[in-house]
DNA sequence: CTGAAAGCGCTAACAC
DNA sequence: GTGTTAGCGCTTTCAG
């Protein structure tokens, strides 16, 4: 107190219409003085509010991940919100448990980007018209707030120019199931295969257990052990294919001669000279502004436009793929 | 409300000595049908505890620091702490204003990998015994809680490893100033330099603005372009070494034949068979795990041991430094 | 063993 | 314009 009533200074630090400019000079004066911090956590309690976000993440140790993270931070942080963050590792358990701690710290909204297809966590938050969106993975019902990338396209993409490229024999790589961007690259991939007439082989189809380098090169050991021989490789993203890469200079064949190599996220590795990987991307910073933007509306507008964004991939093409040397 | 009285009920949930067994079944039995949620942000007020600590770091978009950000937030999640996050990006308010925003949402404590040597606002908050761990990056000053790598130890085995190697015009593209991670890795240098009767090269140690590919790629090319040709280049992190090699790639210079090239950190990406940088590693769960408990018992017990741990770093002889072919 | 009541720091409705 | 007061959801004395 500084000669004036506790209710004062709230409206003076609020800006308050009527208040006296004196009156509101001083107050500030004092806070300053006094290094004054208004308790967010009173302000939540009385206005429920917590100025908080939560943010459910896959894993950082995926430098994709981890850029769509900053991103999300940021935008976030620059709307004058705090970011609480949690990370699944695609545990079972993981949304839910995430979700129920959040709730618990009073978050006012939810951003996913670890979504799985069947996740009734979700479901039930968007039932009960929590502020939620799911970014990149999505909920197999188009239902709540979903961004994410048309990785079927991009699939598409990625194996019609290895095609045209003249490779027959591709092989995928892809991401562990019941994810929403899992499904989207096999769909890609076999639309490609079946439009262009090309058979399909199930040993050449290969399910990885996480969007990991290590999940690419076990896979790829285990194929090229089994005998099998690609002329391309399709993979779910970029980290799955730096682990093929390794597997297949290990085994002394050359990429793109002996066989192709795709990726799909387009990740800062994915550029350099040494690595040279063709790959899919697409605008992260949108994405993560419109996460962040749709989950204030849903905060502050309270109003849900229920819709499904989808952001379409764009081919960068080198070295890997082979599209130079055909 | 389930016939008893709301303190009854809060005794209860929080498993009071003093209450009937019956009451407690009870109570639970109707708490898990109303999925009843105790509101963290209540009890915080209550209690001037939010089970909230801040994570305050550099960027995501470095591997090692997502790497690490990734570490602390697991360990801090299994002690039932929720973690909320801010990435400065080194803007130079950047940690005063994470610090300011964190106190405000109520935070217990705060864990820092992203502090310069003069940062005010740390001191600050050690002085008024704020619970706070610096990670990675230390003050000027040995104050307050420190768990870092021993940078100047690891700099200095790399250039002695380059020395004994043969090189002598040993480069360094270093860290922005005002780091102690930068400021280690130049000391480790000098003084690897001055030990063997070296005489520095000004115009081979440069200085770059962040610890990313991009400086390494630019500082590099700046190299090239002013005639400098030394046998070897200093990096003071595995990024900015991934962009040094993309530029020597470019230049048509063979590495390790025509330039050796050293990292730190020892990211994911430095063992790939194309890569092979030779680095140098430390226990990132090691130092994740001593700063999280450090964090808690500062929280908890209200005690501080003021202390500086420096996690030694070990060799990782790859192809890079040019050893093997010595 | 259980209930009543105060109070954490803040805001908003209502007086003055 | 400013002060008074109630109450957000919880914990915790203090009585019973």
């Amino acid at each position: 107190m500084t000669g004036f009533s506790i209710a004062t200074v709230s409206r003076a630090l609020k800006d308050h219409p009527r208040i006296s400019q004196k009156a509101k000079k001083k107050i500030f004066e004092t806070a300053e003085q006094v290094g004054y911090q208004p308790s967010m956590i009173a302000r939540g309690l009385r206005e429920k509010k917590s100025y908080l976000i939560g943010l459910i993440i896959y894993d950082l140790d995926n430098h994709f991940h981890a850029a769509v993270t900053r991103r999300i931070i940021e935008d976030a942080q620059l709307e004058g919100y705090q970011v609480i963050i949690r990370s699944t590792l695609d545990r079972p358990e993981g949304v839910a448990e995430a979700i129920e701690d959040m709730k618990k710290s009073g978050v006012d909204g939810i951003i996913i980007t670890a979504t799985r297809l069947k996740e009734e966590s979700v479901k039930n938050l968007i039932k009960e018209k929590f502020p939620v969106v799911q970014v990149m993975r999505r909920l197999e019902d188009e239902t709540g707030v979903q961004i994410v990338s048309d990785g079927t396209y991009g699939t598409h993409m990625l194996v019609n120019h290895l095609l045209r490229s003249g490779r027959r024999k591709i092989a995928m790589i892809g991401g562990p199931e019941g994810l929403s961007t899992s499904k989207g690259r096999y769909d890609g991939y076999f639309q490609a295969m079946r439009e262009n007439d090309i058979a399909i082989n199930e040993k050449l189809v290969l399910k990885g257990t996480a969007f990991s380098y290590d999940t690419g090169y076990r896979l790829c050991k285990k194929m090229l052990r089994q005998g099998l021989k690609p002329d391309a490789i399709v993979c779910a993203d970029d980290q799955i294919a730096f682990g093929v890469m390794q597997a297949l200079d290990e085994a002394g064949i050359f990429i793109p001669e002996g066989i192709a190599l795709v990726g799909f996220d387009d990740c800062e590795m994915s550029s350099h000279p040494r690595i040279q990987l063709t790959s899919v991307k697409y605008d992260i910073n949108q994405m993560s502004l419109l996460a962040v933007r749709s989950i204030l509306k849903q905060i502050e507008g309270c109003c849900i436009d229920y819709k499904l964004i989808k952001l379409v991939p764009q081919l960068v093409v080198r070295r890997t793929c082979g599209y130079q040397t055909v």
